[in-house]
DNA sequence: TTTCACCGTTCAGCACATTGTCAGGAAACG
DNA sequence: CGTTTCCTGACAATGTGCTGAACGGTGAAA
């Protein structure tokens, strides 16, 4: 998926970028609302991810041209806490949805889906896995023949990865990073942990093992 | 797309009825809450806009009423600029949204559209759940071993959140942006509460906990 | 008017789920 | 065989959700 990423804030922009990235999503970046239109001029994108409090321009007047221009590309924009006239102007002016900053990157990524879902028309992104295996990456929710299981959130972050790169095999390193959001390295077998957790609800044969390097799913 | 427009100020009225009319909308004004009222009784109108400042009695009441008999016909309540109260009120009594006066004609015809899609977009008005609950979206309401269940308009607000997509786990920020419409987050275990309410009427296993995250009911 | 019932909201305490860690055992690999 | 890597049961500390109670506000009834 081609998602534009509209927002000046150099740290966020990269938390949002590296999240995405790691989703396996294709993103653009643009600080500013020149760049942004330079930059829809020549790509299509799947999603734009517009920040309204932009230095050189208003956000807003760059979705109503999009809109006017025909364009129905899904948005979704992005506005502190205090700026509630912002949002209802902002959807009045053609966006999806909306976050409010600070968001967390999880929620972000489901926004995103069900945009893109809502504008697709395909109502179930079902992942079908080994053994019975189903899941629903923007619904947050994993069927076992049918049945619906419980993971917690720590859990769900490990699996959420493995399944979006099926066929991937991902380094512990990789998977540590989806549990603890910044570096923090921890000297643990946190992950082996969770893997036998994982495997104790999903089934044995959902996620392999590969000695020396990770896990992996297949698709 | 039938429009019943109930407005006192003629000429704001006018202005709205040939901006709809050039859309391709069917509108029917009245002035008056007892005309509004001979009105409904003799047509389905798919949207209704509401001023609330009106001469021969309180829009609201009018509204209430619609409400009270089980009408889910969406609902834009129209007030001026220093009437926060009202927009409140307004909201809690069922309405779906409110336009601040003077607005812009297309922001109205925005807002119509939002309106009417948020409805259009349910297919199937009745669904049913497990233990025996039965809900129908359109008409807001909740059967539970064919007996009516009554609920409060915040359950109703989360619940039909809830229901709209089913099998999803929605996070408890989502479900909180039910409970007051835009912005103003309130730090807080409402949510909580009001499933925890949800229930005790409907049964323990409805709405599932989903730890960490939100909530979720079946399909 | 007063009274009453109900609704929305907040809070505090309890119960239990989750988490990170460790240690011992199992399995893969040379 | 030894070594390395991985698996998993157990545990204490922490986190999270649930629910009864209480309070102020609002509308309806008397």
């Amino acid at each position: 998926m081609r998602i534009l990423l509209v927002e000046d804030e150099l740290m966020l922009a990269d938390a949002v970028r590296d999240h995405l990235l790691a989703s396996g999503e294709a993103v653009d970046h643009s600080a500013s609302v020149v760049d942004a239109e330079i930059m829809l001029r020549g790509t299509n994108y799947d999603v734009l991810l517009l920040d309204l409090n932009l230095p050189d321009g208003k956000g807003l007047d760059l979705l109503r041209d999009l809109r006017r221009q025909g364009s129905a590309t899904p948005c979704i924009i992005l506005t502190a806490q205090d700026q509630i006239s912002d949002r209802i102007e902002g959807l009045n002016a053609g966006a999806d949805d909306y976050l409010v900053k600070p968001f967390d990157l999880n929620e972000l990524s489901a926004r995103l889906a069900a945009v893109s879902r809502r504008y697709s028309g395909n109502p179930n992104p079902f992942v079908e896995l080994e053994g019975g295996v189903e899941v629903d990456l923007a619904g947050r929710s994993v069927l076992r023949d049918g049945e619906h299981i419980d993971l917690t959130s720590r859990e769900w972050a490990l699996f959420d990865q493995m399944v979006k790169r099926p066929g991937q095999t991902l380094s512990k390193r990789q998977l540590e990073e989806a549990l603890y959001e910044f570096g923090a390295e921890i000297e643990s077998n946190t992950v082996e942990v969770y893997v036998s957790r994982l495997r104790r609800k999903l089934g044995r044969d959902v996620i392999k093992t590969v000695r020396g390097v990770g896990y992996r799913v297949e698709g």
